[in-house]
DNA sequence: CTCGGATGTTAGTCACCATTAACTGATTCG
DNA sequence: CGAATCAGTTAATGGTGACTAACATCCGAG
């Protein structure tokens, strides 16, 4: 019996390798469309050496999506806590996002697309991450905003992770310097045109 | 030989509710999670039954990207060239965008997903078509911004297409209209944001 | 030196799935 | 009344793919 090694905290360089290679192929065809095969391939083993590492792809699904999960929300908290008022917290926050996003396009891509695609205990728990994600982007937008109901609030979140995670698909466009100012600048106006309106 | 009806002008009803139960599982769970035969129960009928209507899995993928791009895209047309001046037609394709993500969500979502997943006759046309679509938008907002260069836009455009359609992420937040006003808002203030920089 | 665990390999197995074949009942139209 | 076409059905077929089994190698302790 050989153990599978769980979520442990410190995940071997193979583990880290087989994530990443693995998310590549995910962001360019689907959790479907890629086999175990392929995925071994990539890092230069074969098939079902795989399952030295995960015990299953949907388990390794669910590990790459956990672990995102888990590093936007710490980031992010510990981003909006070291912050001195809302705006240098929305700042952070901000910065934290378009760095992630420019950093790992392909993680950006996968995390929301396959969340249907993992098993149910821990879909769960990937979606509780997500939403902490939120309310932590919510908390301080409201402090910003106090005048702005939470509903709207949330949306206005939704929206601007749409716009900050829209890297992957302008991907050569600007050099990322570049990038990152355009889509902080595009960011933060769009959350002021919130409470402006018309 | 039953001759599979192609991207004819006048698709039967039968097609189209084909289309539509299979966008709302691909959006769900991807191209390759879902089978032709869930496809088939969608409706009513079972399996191979849809090969009296499509000639096979990816060509029904292939229509209805074909189909989306080409709405969007002659949507956009219009509309932009109906209105008077720059704003106007700003303001025309904003409206256009938003309805569309927010009637069809299911629809936005397959459309940016699976074009990996179309074969390559088809993927070319349907490529064409989107970029015709962002053209579109650069041509309008070249007009509106003139000062900024087109990559810059382009990237912008990317942006505002991501806030837009952040719709499937923030379902049932708002009231339709509200959504609409908020994103519509969102947008323009994101897209002013560009040229006032910091 | 050798034993055990970690990490691979190759060769099944078993399910599922897209597609085709063969057949059936309606509806239309000549 | 047919005959053809349309729109289904169920039953193969063939391939692919996740996962398991059995076997090999490499090392690092004891």
């Amino acid at each position: 019996m050989t153990a599978v090694p769980s979520p442990t905290r410190v995940p071997s360089p193979r583990r880290r390798e087989i994530l990443d290679a693995a998310a590549a192929l995910f962001a360019a065809r689907g959790f479907h469309g890629v086999s175990i095969e392929e995925i071994g391939g990539a890092v230069g083993i074969s098939g079902p050496a795989l399952y030295r590492h995960f015990s299953g792809k949907e388990s390794l699904l669910a590990e790459m999506l956990l672990d995102i999960s888990e590093r936007l929300r710490t980031s992010a908290v510990e981003r909006a806590t070291r912050a001195a008022d809302g705006r240098e917290a929305l700042d952070a926050l901000l910065s934290g996002q378009i760095e992630f996003a420019l950093d790992h396009p392909a993680l950006i891509t996968v995390h929301d697309r396959e969340l249907g695609n993992v098993p149910e205990p821990e879909r769960r728990r990937i979606r509780r991450l997500q939403r902490l994600y939120v309310e932590e982007w919510v908390t301080v937008l409201s402090e910003l905003y106090p005048r702005v109901p939470p509903p709207r609030l949330r949306a206005a979140t939704h929206a601007v992770f749409g716009l900050l995670n829209s890297t992957p698909h302008s991907a050569g466009e600007l050099p990322r310097d570049a990038m990152a100012a355009l889509l902080h600048d595009m960011a933060r106006a769009a959350l002021a045109g919130l409470v402006n309106g018309r």
